[in-house]
Order: C-alpha cells, then sequence, then structure tokens
RNA sequence: GCGGCCAUAGCUCAGUUGGUUAGAGCACUUGAUUGUGAUUCAAGGGGUCGCGGGUUCGAGUCCCGUUGGCCGCCCCA
C-alpha cells in the first residue's frame, strides 16, 4: 500500500480510464465545433470575489479557497459561467455576435462525493452571448441533445425538461405576490417533485401558510407538461410580457420540432433551477429510467455579465458534467473498452536484425504511423502474440532469411496472409496496405 | 456539516468460537517454445490484513479512535 494517496474526491486517469475520458472529449470538441462553436479556456485559480459576486458568500463552503503568498484570496473554479462571462464582458465590443463559444475543462467543489459527484470533475460548457430571442435558447438545446445523441444515446435514454423562470415570475406576480415571495414559492416548487406538500414548509416559516387557493395554482402550474396546457392556464390574461413570452414559446417549441428534436423535450414547469440567476427558459437533461442525477442542465441568464462589471449582454449556457454522462454511458453499453491501436508491430529475429529494422521504424513512425516493436530478444511466437494483443493491424517481419534477400515479410494479422516487401518499398507498402 | 454500511495482493473475494509461516481466481513476469497469434501446463514476483491505540499468553478476527471508500441528508453553480 503506497503511503501517499489521492486527496478524497479526487481521482487518477490511469490509462485505460484516461482513454475513456479522452472519447468523451474527443466526441464533445467535435459535436460543438459541427455547431459552430469556438472553444476558449481560462486559469483553474480565480479571485475568491467573483464567485462571491455572482452567488452571495455562502459559496465560499464549498469552494477550495485559500489566500495565496501575495494575500490575495483566490479559490479553484467551481464553474466556468462566471470566468466566461469575465471573459466575454472585457472584449464584449470587439467580438462578433452572436458570441458562441465552449469550453471543455476541470472543475473544483468542496463537497461531499456521492454516486455521479465528485470533488474534481469535468465540464463541458457551452454558452452564447448577445442573442436576446429563443434562437439562442434552440442552438443550446440542439447542441445539449446532439452532445449526448453522438455517442449513441436516444430519446429512450434521456430527455430535456424544458421550463422558464420569467413565465413564473409573471405568473405570480400577476397573481400578487412580490419578488421576495416568488423566489420563496419558487424555491418551493423545485423540491415539490422530491417532498410534495411538504416543500412548502420553509415557505410557511418565513411568510406564513400560503392562500390555499394560491397555493392550488401553484400546484396546478408546476404540473404544467405541455405548451397547450400552459397556453390554457394563462388563457385568461392578458398581461403583454406573458403574451410575448408565450410567442417565444412557441417559436422555441416549433424550431426544436422542425429541427426533429421534439422527442426529446418534455415541457416541464416543475423544472425552476435551484440558482436565482436565470432569468428565462432553464433546462435539466435526465436519464429516462430517473436513476441518475441530472446530466445537464443550463438556462438563461440576461443579467450575469453586467452584474459581474460586463456591459448588459444576454446569455444563454448549458453544461454537462462528465461523472454522471459516464455512468450513463455505462449502464447503457455505450463506453467503448480502451483500443490502444498499432498500424504496425514489428517482429525481430535477433540482434543483427533488430539494428536493420530501426531505419525502417523510424521513418514509418515520421511518417505518422503507429508502430511497436519489442525493445529486448524474445521468441517469434511471443511477439506475434503481443502483436495481436496490441491489435496491430500489420506485422512487418525482420528475419534473417528475408534480410538476406533484401526484403521483409508483410503480415496482415486479421487475415493471416503475407508478402515479401523490399527493404525501400516499406513505407509506401505499409500506407497502401493500410489505406486499402 | 449530519447519518448508515464498509476497509485482507493491481482487481474480485475466502480466511473456522481469537491459535503455527495469511489463501484462491483473474491480472502481471518468466519458462515449456531457436520462425508465426490459440489452448494448456509449470514457476515466480506482489500483502507490516487502511492507520494508531487497547484487551489477550496470542488479534486479519474483539473494543476504541482515526483516515479513506460507498450510499443517503444538506447543497447542487
Amino acid at each position: 500500500m503506497a503511503t501517499f494517496q489521492s486527496l478524497p474526491g479526487f481521482r487518477d486517469f490511469y490509462p485505460d480510464d484516461l482513454s475513456r475520458r479522452n472519447y468523451i472529449f474527443r466526441l464533445w470538441r467535435q459535436t460543438a465545433s459541427a455547431f459552430g462553436f469556438s472553444e476558449y479556456d481560462a486559469p483553474v485559480l480565480e479571485p475568491l470575489d467573483l464567485y462571491k459576486a455572482k452567488s452571495g458568500d455562502e459559496i465560499e463552503a464549498q469552494l477550495f479557497s485559500f489566500t495565496d503568498k501575495g494575500g490575495r484570496e483566490v479559490a479553484l473554479r467551481p464553474e466556468m459561467t462566471p470566468t466566461v462571462c469575465r471573459l466575454v464582458g472585457a472584449k464584449a465590443n470587439a467580438l462578433k455576435r452572436p458570441i458562441k463559444w465552449f469550453s471543455i475543462a476541470e472543475f473544483y467543489r468542496y463537497e461531499r462525493m456521492q454516486k455521479g459527484r465528485g470533488r474534481c470533475f469535468n465540464q463541458l460548457n457551452a454558452d452564447i452571448f448577445g442573442e436576446p430571442g429563443p434562437e439562442a435558447e434552440l442552438e443550446l438545446l440542439a447542441l445539449l441533445v446532439q452532445s449526448l445523441c453522438s455517442f449513441g444515446l436516444t430519446s429512450e435514454d434521456f430527455y430535456v425538461r424544458l421550463s422558464d423562470r420569467n413565465l413564473w415570475f409573471f405568473y405570480l406576480e400577476a397573481l400578487g405576490l412580490d419578488e421576495a415571495r416568488i423566489r420563496g414559492v419558487l424555491g418551493a416548487v423545485d423540491r415539490y417533485e422530491k417532498y410534495g406538500e411538504d416543500a412548502f414548509k420553509g415557505y410557511t416559516e418565513q411568510y406564513g401558510a400560503l392562500d390555499p387557493e394560491l397555493k392550488a395554482k401553484v400546484i396546478g402550474f408546476l404540473q404544467i407538461k405541455s405548451l397547450a396546457a400552459l397556453e390554457e392556464t394563462l388563457a385568461t390574461m392578458t398581461d403583454d410580457k406573458i403574451t410575448a413570452r408565450l410567442a417565444d414559446w412557441r417559436s422555441l417549441l416549433g424550431s426544436l420540432d422542425a429541427m426533429g428534436l421534439s422527442q426529446f423535450i418534455q415541457v416541464d414547469f416543475g423544472v425552476v433551477r435551484g440558482l436565482a440567476y436565470y432569468t428565462g427558459f432553464v433546462f435539466e437533461a435526465f436519464d429516462r429510467k430517473g436513476e441518475l442525477r441530472a446530466i445537464a442542465g443550463g438556462g438563461r441568464y440576461d443579467d450575469l455579465v453586467a452584474k459581474l462589471g460586463g456591459p448588459d449582454l444576454p446569455a444563454v449556457g448549458f453544461a454537462i458534467g462528465d461523472m454522471t454522462f459516464a455512468l450513463l454511458l455505462e449502464q447503457r453499453g455505450l463506453m467503448p473498452a480502451m483500443v490502444q491501436t498499432v498500424d504496425v508491430y514489428c517482429v525481430i529475429g535477433g540482434p543483427a536484425e533488430r539494428t536493420a529494422a530501426f531505419a525502417a521504424i523510424q521513418s514509418l513512425r515520421a511518417s505518422g504511423f503507429r508502430v511497436e516493436y519489442p525493445l529486448k530478444d524474445v521468441a517469434f511466437g511471443k511477439q506475434f502474440k503481443a502483436a495481436s494483443e496490441a491489435g496491430a493491424r500489420l506485422a512487418l517481419i525482420y528475419g534473417s532469411d528475408e534480410l538476406a534477400k533484401g526484403v521483409v515479410k508483410l503480415r496482415d494479422m486479421n487475415d493471416r496472409s503475407e508478402r515479401e516487401v523490399p527493404i525501400a518499398e516499406i513505407v509506401s507498402a505499409v500506407r497502401d496496405t493500410l489505406s486499402g
């Protein structure tokens, strides 16, 4: 047993772990690029105040934070949103709109571990700045769905619950609640699915029991699961804000339908998301079986860039965490085993053949082929076994008989056929065989 | 921050009411095999039984503490 181990909640990535992580990152990156998003990155360490400004002082308990040697209060980033707001805010006037950015990065939170949650994890973050209309939500929802579908997941495996904090606000306002009470009610709505009636306990303690008629309306609203139900509930309301908002909903759902994504989207006003900075559409992706934590979450946060010192800039974004996502892929058998593929395995007869092989090994590698060979002289049988286990497609056989004729043998490991190739033509022969 | 369960080899796990030198399978290394991928067989390396203390003639086993893990609560950006 080693004397040192990794810190609680942190993960080591041995080669086969890392190959799985790389697989996920590669498809995320490909997908985000296909949707026209540009990749960025930023420091892991940020000023503590960046997070306090966004989320309040309580956030510090859940951060890896400390005072650096220059006396600065700093924290490891627990999320990307404040950072990307800082980046975009600083150059907002110079950036072409819409600003579509993504990143794949590691985050740190000082929390107790649970299934699908550790103290360090990776996320794909994607955000659009500068577009106030639902066209931005459309892009992000489409990207979110495709970021999961790229791995072979389907609408049988996951879905995205779509809700709207604006409409909640407008509705509760129209029912006569002030802002503080609205936030209290939204807190209860957030918990309702889990605790039922008890979800309103906190509200009752703070503001007194909610009027029964009002409470019934709240519960009715959080049970809305379709645009039709939404329109029906709001039919008697003539408020301009509500009318305009319903138009946004029709536009967004219509466009999602045109993209063929309807089967992934579930209107669900039971989702409000905990944090208060969301200002419009909010959404969360879940596995259909409901066994795992949320796979992804996001929404609109039009006030945040300005709140962090930048210009007024509308924004929408989402994040997919790697831990729950990896659990889902494993559950569905969609996580590939590590495939360490080798193009060419060089089988070497002895010391003299080894020296003769080095030139070809070097040229093949310089040409970009993945080439392996045994570092020590071992029996032929072992070498072929090693070639097979390494997943080599070709074996290049350097034996004394072949070298005497000025050739090497090229063996196709799949169909076991062999042919002789002049030493000068090895690279082109390998290239032809592998591409053919 | 709170609660439940757990900790023996790289992995999955045995280990008798407390009793000699702590075991198996898989994995790894080597050999049988001096020119062809399988199977098989043989051998080998690897553990101060998470750590610390206590009870005892004697502790992997019982007790206390601690650290770590899994799960749940809080929280979930």
